[in-house]
DNA sequence: AAGAGGCCCTGATAGC
DNA sequence: TGCTATCAGGGCCTCT
């Protein structure tokens, strides 16, 4: 579900609700994720303490008092909420969230503090909850992802190099993490669209004024979207339950048929499938 | 070795 | 109404 925007409004309103708070109890409903939940999962997390709430890519990451981390990755569906305990310690979800439109079905995992919960919900269990033991394993486990986008390595240079020798087409690379990494579908549709950059160009002709713009763009698109509470498209919300915006911004992510919006263009927007993602793009001014 | 395609799942929606 | 097909903010594995 969530690219790195949402996944860092997630990070942002959870770090405000459970730091420094104590887990007192997990319950696994379904171990079935995308990784098997492990039978001493509870256990491992029972009595710990959440010391902080990072996030790298799309991967959310919560440091815990023996060391040791949860790594957190929501998939295509996952979403995480906070449902406070009401007067007679039954559980009520008015404060924090509520969202009509999730069955308990689907409620995975629990994890319980002193005066709410939170609530792992994942209708197609893309989504993983894994343990991982110490800094080292954690650097271990993103060994082979690229850079985020923010980060200074990310730069020209980087990008030049990594593109001219590839036959892959542009939109493909921008969502392989090995690449960069927190780019997902429909922000590689917006990045393209205002770098004027036709998504099925083959990475090695992409040159240097390109690279620069596909630099900017990235950067330009991310933040903004981070600012804007990321994007509500299939009811995203942060784990207090407000929407995002920047589904608003949208050049051309689900604007198939509709005229371009540079004002000297009269191009129309196409919808086009790469390797069975759906793609966005002007006909005329993305080269 | 790079790159294409299949697969892991459920739910919503469209079309007959 | 009820079927079938298609499509979803992701990423890993396998085959060529």
């Amino acid at each position: 579900m969530p690219e790195l925007p949402e996944v860092e409004i997630i990070r942002q309103s959870l770090n405000k609700k459970i730091i420094q708070k104590t887990i007192k109890k997990v319950i696994v409903r379904n171990r079935n994720l995308r990784i098997k939940v492990p039978l001493n999962f509870e256990k491992i997390l029972e009595n710990q303490i959440i010391l902080d709430v990072d996030r790298f890519s799309k991967y959310l990451i919560l440091f815990l008092s023996r060391r040791n981390k949860l790594l957190i990755h929501l998939g295509m569906s996952g979403t995480i909420h906070l449902l406070k305990y009401n007067k007679k310690n039954f559980l009520t979800n008015t404060s924090f969230y509520n969202s009509p439109k999730l069955p308990d079905k689907h409620n995975h995992i629990e994890i319980f503090f002193d005066k709410f919960k939170l609530v792992y919900n994942d209708p197609r269990r893309f989504g993983f909850f894994e343990i991982i033991k110490d800094q080292y394993s954690l650097e271990k486990r993103f060994e082979k992802l690229g850079p985020e986008p923010f980060n200074p390595i990310f730069d020209i240079s980087y990008i030049h190099d990594n593109l001219r020798n590839k036959k892959k087409n542009i939109k493909n690379l921008l969502l392989d993490q090995n690449f960069v990494s927190g780019i997902g579908n429909i922000y590689a549709s917006e990045i393209l669209y205002l770098s004027k950059i036709n998504p099925v160009k083959e990475g090695k002709s992409i040159n240097k004024v390109e690279c620069k713009k596909i630099l900017k763009n990235t950067k330009l698109v991310l933040l903004n979207a981070i600012k804007r509470g990321g994007s509500s498209i299939r009811d995203f919300k942060d784990i207090t339950g407000n929407k995002g915006s920047f589904q608003k911004n949208f050049k051309v992510y689900q604007k198939e048929g509709l005229k371009c919006k540079r004002e000297d263009c009269n191009g129309i927007i196409l919808k086009k499938n790469i390797s069975n993602r759906s793609t966005f793009f002007c006909n005329l001014c993305q080269k």
